[in-house]
DNA sequence: AGTTATAAGTGAAAAAAATCACTAAAATCA
DNA sequence: TGATTTTAGTGATTTTTTTCACTTATAACT
């Protein structure tokens, strides 16, 4: 059986919520809660577990730590994942050193941007290199993730050298929409949208 | 007649790249241009503008200029916004220092922090503030928007300053959701998700 | 032990969203 | 000028998604 598509966001949000409890020591949690906690009913949360197949305790909830596993399982994020940042900008610089990416089980383990000076004067523990080694770094450390933080003009040529590269997923920060082969996971954070979307709610 | 809320979110994405359109000097673009700029097929474009009453003309598709006038009408993106970022992290002085928002109709007026130490430390054009003057920061200067960068254990807290100062919408990028009063638009980006939904997809 | 209240599970219904299929208009071409 | 092609407009249909309503289980309480 297919998960439907918003079925996997809410999953994955669900995911990280039963993470933040398990870290409190929390043992079970009700569908109204997480309906709470990731933005939705206590009905969808309940449908979308049960898409996966995990059941819950009457008048307990769901096992925070056994359900956190099997979504893991479910949704593949069990597994510690690589990924990079082409663009090392203000925004670019600031997702490299986003802490939280390694807790969450994404291992930034490479920056790049097309300025040399720009790589010299970063500092960081993660490794910065030219664009030009984009390629060859990226297939040889087999990084799947790649994160898109240049300007517009060079965003689809930087998509094309990831998938090149081997990466299986891109997110795109840049503001513009980019094209990949349907087989390469892609998904866009338009920041600009984001803030029009709230003001066209006004 | 209300509009859909995913059309909302559609037609702000049109709204942007009907900018990038009109900046190109392009007149006229087709349904079917624009579904492809946004994701989506021709046939949601379509539904979508007729929802806010705009027609094109056969065979040449939407004016670009008009379309886009409408839009700002409709949406209420035509009035530069006033928005302020709270947390002067990584993350928070890149969104400072994002100047794509001004060109976009949004201006950060104001950056907020809790520690002195990095309010002196951070150049920009920008005026930073404490924390503490954030309510008479926002209320005084009538800032619309508030862009949430700050640790998770102070989202909350700083969501219920903006809102007392009077904010009407929150962009929230820390990593916990938060509750705020229904007539406040509130919208959330989580890194961590982002990455986790593709990775989901692998 | 019996009662009550809480919370999951789930088929059915409703609502929402997307897609289709067709019409009409107008630009282009022969 | 007439045929053809392109593209919007739109009611109907289909699909998807969400919500509801009801059942069942069991923990907690008296």
């Amino acid at each position: 059986m297919n998960i439907p598509s918003n079925t996997i966001d809410r999953l994955c949000k669900i995911f990280g919520q039963l993470d933040i409890l398990g870290k409190k020591s929390i043992e079970f949690v009700s569908s109204k809660d997480l309906a709470i906690a990731i933005g939705t009913t206590e009905y969808t949360v309940r449908k979308d577990i049960s898409l996966i197949g995990v059941t819950g305790f009457t008048r307990k909830g769901y096992e925070v730590v056994s359900l956190k596993e099997q979504l893991g399982e479910k949704l593949n994020l069990k597994t510690q994942r690589k990924a990079c940042i082409v663009g090392l900008g203000r925004l670019g610089t600031a997702l490299l050193d986003y802490e939280k990416f390694k807790q969450d089980g994404f291992d930034i383990v490479a920056g790049f941007d097309s300025s040399i000076n720009k790589i010299e004067r970063i500092h960081t523990s993660i490794d910065v290199f030219s664009v030009a080694e984009l390629e060859n770094v990226v297939s040889q450390c087999n990084i799947e993730l790649g994160i898109i933080a240049v300007p517009s003009e060079h965003a689809q040529d930087i998509a094309d050298k990831l998938v090149r590269a081997g990466v299986k997923g891109i997110l795109n920060f840049s503001p513009v929409e980019i094209n990949v082969n349907e087989n390469i996971i892609y998904s866009r954070i338009d920041l600009t949208n984001a803030l029009r979307s709230i003001a066209a709610r006004f």
